[in-house]
DNA sequence: AATCATCACGTAATAACGTAATAAAAAGCG
DNA sequence: CGCTTTTTATTACGTTATTACGTGATGATT
């Protein structure tokens, strides 16, 4: 079977999730929304608001970009996309959702090229830090900015 | 000794300290660069660009944007102030250079309060997990939202 | 001192990112 | 169906960050 084969079908898997993450929240995963979450799926990593509105107009309709942070805002609120606030852009979320774990988007300063990994020893040692901060409670989301190996 | 007396002392000591990395580095603290820190330091918290701009002018001569940006690359490239992505703003960053502990910036969610904490422990679970992601190195900061304990 | 290279700063314009406000359309529900 | 809630369209606006270009300061080299 060929990569593209295998990405297609991995591609499938995603959106299959997605879809049933949102049926059994009683989540609304509209047109717009899908198609959002899919060309996210399909660019591998992250992608700008705006490049995401230029990637869904077409010459019979212009999105507007506050269509596209709405789609956003949605897949975030559904734990189905993050948001890379040192790179102003938005990434698939993959990985099952383990409480226990932290969820860390390692992001290639060069390229910005991100691999996300879970750890919970990680999720160990910042809560250790975060009660010394005087924080009760920390997102399971960080990203750490660094150089991929080549 | 009053706190306010307290924290004049604790700003000279920061002023002081910049200078004095700087002056090692041969890196110039030039008045412009020198009053950006200052006014972070004296802030105790995140600053957003615009805001340092408006604090930093006054009625004979108004700054540009870009005066501050580059005042703020210039101390962030020295390691004396953080840029919080999530809250497009700039902090002071204190503590001792540790290069083997991880600075960890937390971010209230709700007032954007900040609490810094260096820990060797995170910074090992970072490494081993970047290690996993095929990083070869990481920085030394990170950023991670919260709920700060009342 | 004159030359040269580098860095810092001023000024203006613009790009990039994100949100508010309002109205229209669509979907859920009795 | 009529009523309510959610979603979307359109427009305008606000915020954050960068680009471009010229000028002056600095520091070393000849
Ligand atoms: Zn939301
Ligand atoms: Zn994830
Ligand atoms: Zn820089
Ligand atoms: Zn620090």
């Amino acid at each position: 079977m060929s990569t593209k084969a295998l990405r297609k079908e991995e591609e499938e898997n995603l959106l299959r999730r997605a879809d049933d993450l949102c049926r059994q929240n009683n989540l609304r995963l509209t047109p717009i929304r899908e198609r959002v979450y899919r060309e996210l799926v399909q660019s591998g990593g992250p992608v700008g608001a705006y490049d995401l509105v230029d990637r869904l107009s077409n010459e019979k309709k212009r999105l507007a970009p506050v269509t596209i942070y709405r789609a956003l805002d949605f897949l975030r609120d559904a734990g189905l996309v993050h948001r890379l606030a040192t790179q102003n852009s938005y990434v698939i979320s993959h990985g099952q959702p383990d409480m226990n774990a932290m969820k860390i988007m390692f992001v290639d300063a060069k390229t910005g090229e991100t691999v996300e990994v879970h750890s919970t020893e990680v999720a160990e040692a910042v809560r250790k830090a975060a009660e010394q901060a005087g924080f009760k409670s920390v997102s399971p989301f960080m990203e750490v900015e660094g150089e991929i190996a080549q």
